[in-house]
DNA sequence: GACTTATTCTATAGGTCGATAGATAGAATT
DNA sequence: AATTCTATCTATCGACCTATAGAATAAGTC
C-alpha cells in the first residue's frame, strides 16, 4: 500500500472526449419529441449506441435534461447585462437585447427549445435554479423599457411588465419555427426591432378623418 | 326481424353526463404535466375514480388529447374569419384579431395551452388535420397585415410573415403566464395591439404635437 | 318491481422504459 | 509487456403505465 498509485489527479487520457456529441445527440431527441416523449433509446439510436452506454456521460435521464438546459440559458442573463448597462438609448438597447436574445439560435436553437419547452421538468430544486436566470432576464428587458419611459423616449404609461412578456414572447417563439421558415436570424431581429420600437403603422398624418 | 326493437335511438337517461368534466380534468392534467409526463392515472385521481374508468370516455390517451385539443382550436379560425372580412381598417382589424385570439383563454385557458404545447404529440393524421386550422389562422393575419400596407396604413417593405409570427408569438406566450400575471385579458389585448400598432416609441411630434 | 342503460369497479395482461452490474475491447501510459 | 483508463457492451430487474375484460353498482324507465 502506503500511497502506491497516486490518485492520478492529472494524468489520463482524455476522459468523455464524446461527451460533446451525446449531449448534442440529446439536446436533439428532446428538442424533437419533448423530455417524457423521448426515451434514452431514442438518444442511444442517433448516437449509433447501446441505451445503457449513455449513463456513462449522464446519471439520471433528468440530469442529461439539466445538462441540455443549462447550456440553453447560459450566456444570455451576461450579455444581456452588459447590454443593459450601455451608455446608449433605451431604444438601442432594446434592439440589440432582441438581437443577441435571438442570435443563439443559430447554434444552439435545440438547447435553447428544449430549454424553454422542457424546463417544467426538471426536478424542483435545478428548476427553481434556473428559473432565476430566466427571471433575472425578464427584469432586464423590463427595466430596460422602464428607463425608455423615464428618459422620453418610450410612451408614457405603458405597462412594462406586459411589454416584456409579449416581447420575450415574441422572441421565444422563434425557437419553434425559425428552422421552418427560410429567414435569417438578422432579419428576424431587424423586423421584430422594428415592430417593437416602431409599431406597423405609418408615421405621420396621425389619422385622417375615416373618410370612406 | 322487422323493428324489433328500436335501436334506441331517443330514449336513454342521458349518456355520458359527466363527459365534459371528463375532458375538463383531462385537459387540466395534460396542461400541468404534458401528454407524456401525465398519466391516466393522475386523470383519474383529479376526478377521484379509477384509472381504468376514464377508458368508457375515451378510447385512448391519445383520443383524449385531440378531443382536448380540438376544444383548444376550435372556434379560432371562424372567428379570425369573421373578423378579417368586416369592413373596417386593417389597423382595426388587426386590434381584434389580436383580442379575440387572447380571449379564449379565460374559460379554455387549459385546452388553448395544450393545443399548442402538446399538439405535436398528437397521432399523425389528426395533427396534420388540425395543423391546417392553425395555418389558415397565419394566413389570416397575415393577410389582414398585407392589406394593411396595401391601404398605406402600414409601413411598406415590412414582411408580413414574419410579424405575423411575432404577433401570434407574443399573444400564445401568454397561455403561459396569465394565470400567474395578475392582468386581465383586455388590458393585454390592448397593450399588445397598442405595441403592435405604435411600437413603444414615441412620436417625434411630426405635426400638431398632440395637443397639451 | 322488473328491466335497461349508464357509470364505475376489480383484476390483470402486456409492454416499455430507466437504471444497475459486471464484462470486454481497445487505447494510452509506464 | 504489463497496467491503467476510457468507452462501450450484454443482460436483466423492477417499476410504471396503457389498455382490456368482465363484474358490480347506481340511476332511471316501463
Amino acid at each position: 500500500m502506503t500511497v502506491a498509485t497516486l490518485p492520478t489527479s492529472r494524468r489520463s487520457a482524455s476522459p468523455r472526449r464524446r461527451a460533446p456529441q451525446i449531449i448534442e445527440a440529446t439536446a436533439m431527441v428532446f428538442a424533437e419529441r419533448g423530455f417524457h416523449g423521448a426515451t434514452t433509446q431514442d438518444i442511444a439510436d442517433v448516437l449509433g449506441i447501446r441505451q445503457a452506454s449513455l449513463y456513462y456521460y449522464f446519471s439520471s435521464k433528468e440530469a442529461a435534461l439539466e445538462l441540455v438546459c443549462l447550456r440553453g440559458v447560459e450566456g444570455f442573463f451576461e450579455t444581456g447585462n452588459a447590454i443593459a448597462a450601455r451608455p446608449e438609448s433605451a431604444q438601442k438597447r432594446l434592439s440589440l437585447l432582441i438581437s443577441s436574445h435571438l442570435s443563439p439560435m443559430l447554434d444552439r436553437g435545440n438547447f435553447v427549445k428544449v430549454f424553454l419547452n422542457e424546463r417544467q421538468h426538471l426536478p424542483a430544486e435545478s428548476r427553481r435554479r434556473i428559473g432565476r436566470w430566466s427571471r433575472g432576464l425578464e427584469r432586464i428587458f423590463e427595466q430596460v423599457i422602464e428607463e425608455g419611459v423615464a428618459a422620453g423616449e418610450f410612451r408614457a404609461g405603458l405597462d412594462a411588465r406586459l411589454v416584456t412578456l409579449a416581447v420575450l414572447g415574441m422572441c421565444n417563439a422563434a425557437s419553434s419555427w425559425y428552422l421552418k421558415e427560410n429567414k435569417g436570424v438578422p432579419a428576424i431581429a431587424a423586423e421584430f426591432s422594428n415592430l417593437v420600437i416602431d409599431g406597423l403603422a405609418i408615421r405621420p398624418a396621425k389619422r385622417r378623418p375615416s373618410r370612406r
